[in-house]
DNA sequence: TGACTCATGTCAGTATTCTGACATAGCCTC
DNA sequence: GAGGCTATGTCAGAATACTGACATGAGTCA
């Protein structure tokens, strides 16, 4: 109580602890994506597509947490490079849905692999039942900050 | 191991919840910082310093996870609008020390105020036992992340 | 003392993302 | 069927952060 009347401690704040895991992780992600010419955003859009084919333009962006228009450009350039396709007679009013070719498959394939690697190292330290508590917990959070009506004083 | 051997499976990934935790702190902090003119970079600085007083640019460009150069152009146009001094007459050597003004104290007031509601909202789920648990796992994902020497092979 | 290394502050240019705005298409209600 | 509401795709401009580069100062070591 001392303290919180003060400021926020920024030692013990799950906020700042959040954010200091969620950075660090992205550039342990930028490093061994930079290698292969993708950035995280870009590898996002692809694992996205992996696993659920045919998602469009918004989707992509609010499942990789950028804005719509961002993604825009980043699919402008994937299409260019061959890496997905955005068949227009696939289009159902203004929805264009998107879709991996096998040279964006392949290129996945090599980030994946590497992606996995930054994840497995991150959770070198934890149980099985840490990481079930951990995802427990973060959705917990993700929860409480989407509904507007959660907080303490309801 | 049948999905493991594809991808990443979002659902699941403890890296793709740590983003979307993340990502939703940082909206929810951005929605509640705007009506004061502030930006989330801009409050970290501000908690930073009213912390740990005399933190150089470098220092706090770490603690707010930007680049020194960003970092930089913030603390211009804070010491221009007032928010805080860098008195020349204590630099050593090249790090010159950077304080709160009055302004920049009673700023952070309010900023301190809507980002802890905030942070009450995003932890309304969880017991005081959860959020240990919490810190606990965050705090060794972050270790493992930076010590090159973790994971899971050696 | 001199060379080497490292960290810092800062300038410039680049890149990335966001906000604002608009037209269009689907959905729902009346 | 008409009108309002929402969501989507996209264009343009603004804000933000990053990388590259350079000079300066501290610490180390021969």
């Amino acid at each position: 109580m001392s303290q919180a009347a003060q400021g926020i401690d920024l030692d013990t704040s799950l906020g700042y602890l959040l954010k200091e895991a969620s950075s660090a992780l992205r550039a342990a992600m930028e490093a061994v994506l930079r290698p292969l010419g993708m950035t995280v955003t870009h590898y996002s859009c692809l694992e996205l597509l992996a696993q659920r084919p045919g998602l469009s333009n918004s989707d992509l962006a609010r499942g990789a947490f950028v804005s719509r228009q961002s993604m825009n450009v980043l699919l402008q350039s994937l299409e260019r490079d061959g890496f997905v396709v955005r068949p227009a007679d696939e289009a159902v009013g203004r929805v264009q849905p998107t879709r991996l070719t096998p040279r964006g498959r392949s290129s996945l394939a090599q980030a994946t692999e590497a992606v996995r690697s930054v994840e497995q190292r991150m959770l070198s330290g934890l149980t099985e039942r840490d990481q079930g508590e951990a995802r427990r917990v973060l959705r917990s959070l993700v929860a409480s900050l989407r509904d507007p009506s959660g907080g303490v004083v309801g």
